[in-house]
DNA sequence: ATGCAAATGCGAATGATTCTTAATAATATT
DNA sequence: AATATTATTAAGAATCATTCGCATTTGCAT
């Protein structure tokens, strides 16, 4: 229950009850670092012990995306959304496209290009979506070693 | 049928037969110039007079993708893929987050970015995924005069 | 403690995408 | 130009992710 009024905090921050569900996908998130689908969420929780629906999982990371507490995007050749705490720090993730290993990487190299957009479009950027993929350090090893 | 020819070699390229569904729909993607989803194109063609299943819509994208002529990645918020042409110029869009707009930018900002990517983490990029949203000129232009 | 609004469970509904199988069409060869 | 070979397509069923509807429960202000 350690992290439990910092969650408590931050969904009054939202305007949203501190919930046994909320709390525990909120904790799941924090836990595990990198983005989750929420059929990952879902798993995890039950593991833990906490008896959850799955579509009460997407209700709340949608509400949790919502109110600006977490953000939703896709990986590439996925199907499926995942999801992940919004950061103090703006932070993208490398993909191994072998491994699908995900590897958080903080800070953004995109404030002078979209300065330039702006004043090339007339476009107001409010966000970007950004996802490198390749092979991590484990999996190039191996290509190079074959 | 201008572009018969041109279309023919890129399947070739491919190692594809060239065949009048695949035709339609590299000519559907190089004439609308954006992204598009499986059934924007099924509709497309559809509208043009060539009868085609949505399933071979999938196929057909599916191969292109795998073949490396196409491409295909999600936009912000939609649970739905879209897929383009590989451009000669790697390309990036501009998502209008209110008119849905999508404005294809040519050039790219991240190859400094890549490079430092796998001086620090050990990581070999093989590419990336980048769009940017925000408000268009058009709709920048109302909300500012609110 | 009580009541009300908000949150949840459960299963059904929807939407996107993939799969299966039989029929058809594109190429290389004659 | 006809044929054999092999890839491609149609049609709809199946699957997977996500959302919805409604009855029940819970959090929280009073």
């Amino acid at each position: 229950m350690a992290g439990n009024e910092h969650f408590r905090q931050l969904l009054k921050s939202g305007n949203l009850k501190s919930t046994k569900h909320r709390n525990a996908i909120l904790e799941a998130l924090e836990k595990n670092d990198v983005p989750l689908t929420a059929e990952e969420l879902y798993l995890h929780l039950k593991e833990d012990g906490v008896s959850i629906s799955l579509s009460t999982v997407y209700r709340i990371l949608e509400t949790l995306v919502e109110r600006n507490l977490a953000a939703r995007f896709n990986l590439p050749d996925e199907n499926k959304a995942v999801y992940e705490l919004k950061h103090d720090q703006h932070r993208h993730h490398l993909l191994c496209v072998k491994c699908r290993k995900l590897l958080p990487v903080d800070g953004c190299p995109l404030e002078a290009y979209e300065k330039l957009l702006e004043d090339r479009f007339g476009f107001t950027v409010k966000g970007h979506q950004l996802e490198v993929f390749g092979y991590c350090a484990d999996c190039s090893e191996k290509r190079d070693s074959k």
